[in-house]
DNA sequence: CCACCAATTTGTAATCAGTACAATTTGGGA
DNA sequence: TCCCAAATTGTACTGATTACAAATTGGTGG
C-alpha cells in the first residue's frame, strides 16, 4: 500500500484522490507553498481540482498535525509538511523560505511563563546567501 | 517640544497631527492592535480619519524601523512599536496576544549559516496563564 | 507673515487570499 | 453491490489591504 495512503488512514483521514495529491505534494516539495501553488501545480494533472478542496485538506492535514502554516506577511499563508523543528528566513531580495537548521533552546518547551506552549515558530527576515552573493 | 515629534523630526517623517496620534497611540498601548484596532480607536477623537491614512503611517513607521508588524494569521496583521526584542504567544483561547520576555540567543545575531538577518520573530502558540487558570 | 508646492490625507473602488454554502459526487463499510 | 455520511466542486461572499485621484496641508523660501 502506498505510504500516503497509510498516513492518512494513520490519521484516520478518509481517502480520496485528492488528498493524496496534496500530501504527496508537500512531501515531495519542501519550497513552503502557498495554497495557491499547490492548486495550480496539482491543477495540472487534476483540472477538475477545486480551490476548497485544497484549503479543506490543508485544514485537515494542519488540525492531524501533518503540515504546519508559515505566517509570514498577512495576505498569504504558506505551508510545510515537515513537523520536525526547524526555523525559516523570508528573503527580502528573492522572497524565498528557506529552512534554518539551528538548535533552539525552545522548540521543546511544553511551557513558560505559565503559559502552555504548543507551537514554536522562529522567523527571520534578511537576505538569503544566493542574494547576497550575487551583489 | 513634545517627543513624538522629535521622534518623527529625528527619523526624517513629516510631522502631521494624524501620525502623532498613531504613533502616541501605538507608544502607550503595547497591546498589539490591529490596523483596524488603531483606526476605531482614533477615529473617536476625529472623526475624519481615513484607514488608509492608518495603513500608509504604518508602513511609514515600519520602513524606520519604529514598528514591527507580527504575521500570526494570514487574515490580519498586528502591530508592536517596541523595539527591544521579545517574542509573542498567541493564545488560541482568547486570542490575546502576549509578550514573552525570553533570553533568546539569536535576536542579536546579523547572520547564520551565510545568510543576513535583520529581524528575529520568536511566536508561540499556545494557551496563556490566564486561561489555563480558569479551567 | 504669506504664498506655494510637494507630500499627505481622504474616500471610494479594486484586489485577492481565504471562507461559506448548496448541489453533486464518492469512499468504503454493511 | 447498495447506501449514506463525508468529500468535492463551483460560485458567491467576506474582510483586510492596496490603488488611485481629488482635496488638503506642513513647512520652507521669500
Amino acid at each position: 500500500m502506498e505510504e500516503y495512503v497509510k498516513i492518512l488512514r494513520k490519521n484516520g483521514i478518509k481517502v480520496t484522490p485528492q488528498r493524496l495529491e496534496i500530501l504527496r505534494f508537500l512531501d515531495t516539495h519542501h519550497t513552503h507553498p502557498t495554497a495557491d501553488d499547490i492548486y495550480n501545480e496539482l491543477k495540472k494533472k487534476n483540472p477538475a481540482l477545486s480551490k476548497t478542496t485544497v484549503y479543506n485538506t490543508i485544514q485537515s492535514l494542519k488540525e492531524h498535525g501533518l503540515l504546519i502554516s508559515l505566517a509570514f506577511s498577512a495576505h498569504e499563508s504558506r505551508f510545510d509538511s515537515v513537523i520536525n523543528n526547524h526555523h525559516h528566513l523570508l528573503c527580502s531580495e528573492c522572497g524565498n523560505v528557506i529552512d534554518i537548521d539551528i538548535e533552539c533552546p525552545f522548540t521543546k518547551r511544553k511551557a513558560m511563563g505559565g503559559h502552555r506552549i504548543d507551537e514554536v515558530h522562529g522567523y527571520f527576515r534578511g537576505v538569503c546567501k544566493d542574494c547576497l552573493g550575487g551583489k
